[in-house]
Order: C-alpha cells, then sequence, then structure tokens
DNA sequence: ATTATCTATAGATCTATAGATAATGC
DNA sequence: ATTATCTATAGATCTATAGATAATGC
C-alpha cells in the first residue's frame, strides 16, 4: 500500500493538477473530495494525508491555476512583444469558452472565489497583480498609468466576455458576444 | 395553518425574491431550500407545494433577478438618453461589488449558470439578449452595428470588473480596477 | 372538499477521521 | 519505526416526499 516518498509526492502533485482543471469545470463546490480522488486513482481516504482540508486544497489549485494563466500570457508575450491583440484573440475565443478546465481561472471561478476564505482570495489576488503588471508592462501606451488601465480594462473585458458567453445557451450569440469584445479591444489597442 | 391563495401568491413571491438576492450572495449551491424557507418565515416542507424543485425555484430566480437589471438599465436610459457613461458609472462602482444581493446577475453568478440546466441558462439568454438590445439601442454609434459592437463590450467589461473586483482580496486594489474599467469605457464612449 | 403549511423522515452526498495494512526508510 | 494508502464510518447537510393539520373556498 505505502509507496515511495517520490511517487507520494507525484500522486499528490497529480492530484492538484487534476483539482485545478475540474475545479473550473465544475465549481468549488461541484467537485468532491472522493470523485477527486477517485479520478486520480486513489481512494477517498488517502487524501487527507496530502491536504489538511478541501479548503487547502482550493488555496492550492487556485494558485495553481492563476500562476499557470501568467505563465501563458508571459510565454505569448515573449513570442510577439509587439502587441496584445494576439493574445486577445487567443483568449477570447470560442475554444477557450468551451475548455474552462485550463483556461482563465476569474472566468470560470471569480465569483466562487470571492465566496471562499481569505486563503484562497489572498493567492488570487497575488496573481490577479502579477497578471495585471505583465499586461501593463507588455502594453504600449503613453505613459505608466494609461497602460495600466488598459490592461486592467482588457484583462476585466476578457474575464467578463468568457463568463457571459459561457452563461449563454447560444452558440450563435456566444460567438457574437466573443467577437464583439475581441474587435472593441483590437481597437482600445490600436488607438494611441 | 393553511393561508388565502392570496397570502400564499405573496408568500410564493417573498420566497422568490429572497431567492433571487441570497442566490446572488451565496451562489447556486450556497443557498439551501430549508434555510431560504426559515429566512421567509415558512417551513423548509412547504418549498414544495410553491416550487417543483430547487431548479426550477433557481431558473425562476434568475429571470427575475436579470429582468430587474434590464428594468433598471432602462429606466436609466430614460432618464438620461444622452449617454451610457451614467449607467457605467453607476454599475461599476464599489457600492456594486459590494452588494451582489441586487446588483448584475451575470456577474455574481455567470458561471454556475454556464454549469445549470436547460431550464436555468434559456431564460438567462434570453434576459442577456434583452439586455445587450437595450444597451445597443441606447448606444450612439455611426452604425447600428458598431452601437451593437460597443454595447456588448460595455456589458462583458462591467460583468468582468465586477467578477474581479470581488475576487480580489485587497479593497485599495479593486478600487483601481473599477476605476480603470469605468474610465476606459468612458473612453470608448466618448470617442465616436 | 380542497389545499397551504407543518412535522418528520428517507435517501443521497459530502467532509473529515479512526484504525488497519503493507511497503518504505532508517 | 514510519508512513502512504485503504476500508469503514461518523456526523453534517441537502433535496425531496409522506402524512398530518387546520383553515379556506365552494
Amino acid at each position: 500500500m505505502r509507496v515511495t516518498r517520490q511517487q507520494a509526492r507525484e500522486n499528490r502533485s497529480r492530484v492538484l493538477r487534476l483539482a485545478a482543471q475540474r475545479f473550473r469545470e465544475k465549481g468549488l463546490n461541484g467537485l468532491g473530495v472522493a470523485e477527486l480522488m477517485q479520478e486520480a486513482g486513489l481512494t477517498h481516504g488517502g487524501f487527507y494525508k496530502q491536504f489538511s482540508s478541501k479548503d487547502e486544497l482550493a488555496a492550492e489549485a487556485c494558485a495553481a491555476a492563476i500562476a499557470d494563466n501568467l505563465a501563458a500570457y508571459q510565454q505569448l508575450a515573449k513570442e510577439d512583444p509587439e502587441s496584445l491583440v494576439p493574445l486577445v484573440s487567443s483568449l477570447i475565443s470560442e475554444l477557450h469558452r468551451n475548455t474552462p478546465g485550463d483556461g482563465c481561472l476569474l472566468a470560470s471561478l471569480g465569483a466562487d472565489i470571492a465566496r471562499s476564505k481569505k486563503s484562497v482570495r489572498s493567492k488570487v489576488t497575488d496573481g490577479v497583480r502579477k497578471i495585471v503588471d505583465c499586461l501593463s508592462g507588455w502594453t504600449p501606451g503613453r505613459s505608466k498609468t494609461l497602460a495600466r488601465r488598459k490592461a486592467i480594462a482588457t484583462y476585466t473585458t476578457v474575464v467578463g466576455s468568457l463568463v457571459v458567453a459561457r452563461a449563454v445557451d447560444d452558440p450563435e450569440f456566444a460567438r457574437e458576444i466573443l467577437k464583439a469584445a475581441r474587435e472593441s479591444l483590437a481597437e482600445l489597442h490600436q488607438a494611441g
């Protein structure tokens, strides 16, 4: 039954990454510990040797998810330092709408996080700060203040357009919403 | 025990309005039938003579909430047909951030709705359509298409800025996010 | 007679813990 | 000896239903 320390560490990180995905798909209340462990190939009881509580798991999973979001943006910033527009296009897409599990944390769990404990919220706040800083540094603008404003407007529009396009039942309407948000941001980033 | 038909109708609508508020505050999973009925001054069992299931309640409560949202926008449109900017300012505010219970449905329950049944989502889709139509009609723009794009960008930025500002732990950071979103939209609506 | 509400409870589900087991790590 | 995992279960909570009650509505 017992496994090597190495194997135990790998098991923990597998559970954590799976949680980060399933939480985004099903909500913080929609995923249970038993279901998560079963999908990870372990049993329910084993969970509590790896995590002290479901809340701790949520905090770590959200931290991991938003760190992944940030890393993806930084990667794209390297590939094309010229403009945010390609990033916006990939974020405000039907693909992203239909795959919340490895997408923007705030778009899938923002409201859940707002109702969560300090341990969750403080880690997420840190992540949002880093994302805003990243986008600001990458945004051309007459001043730092203006660049930061643009960056925040971009991020909130990304989050909001995904939330609305996912809530909506009609794929055609969802597509229209995403397209409008995308084009509006493209215009914002073309203007001074 | 039994009450008049009139009283029963009033009880039902009291439960419904309370649900519309508490769902937005606590999430669709965060509010239980027993707790809701107790707060409405009734007992748990009585719920099922008024609603066939919690899902049906959720569908009706979301429909009521988004209808209220629309009515509020229409009201403001009458008061100041000139510009969307005052609406945006009142929506992207710290007050609204701190009082989700009577605020924008999509900002508080968007992700929950995306994971809900057809009965919920189709009613919400209808509401979003009407809100977009309302905002489009009210938005000056060179063409109908452009006005509609602006309206959608405005709505999604409202939703996203509330989601992010609520998720974030630090009131100062939340304030910065709201201000940036507000100013960015003000600029959008000042430009042609 | 009908029915809105109440009391009580069934049945499902969820978090967390206790104690056993079997392999690791010293 | 330690410990990662497993089995089993406690205890809380949640949706929904059954049957009783008492007032309405005909």
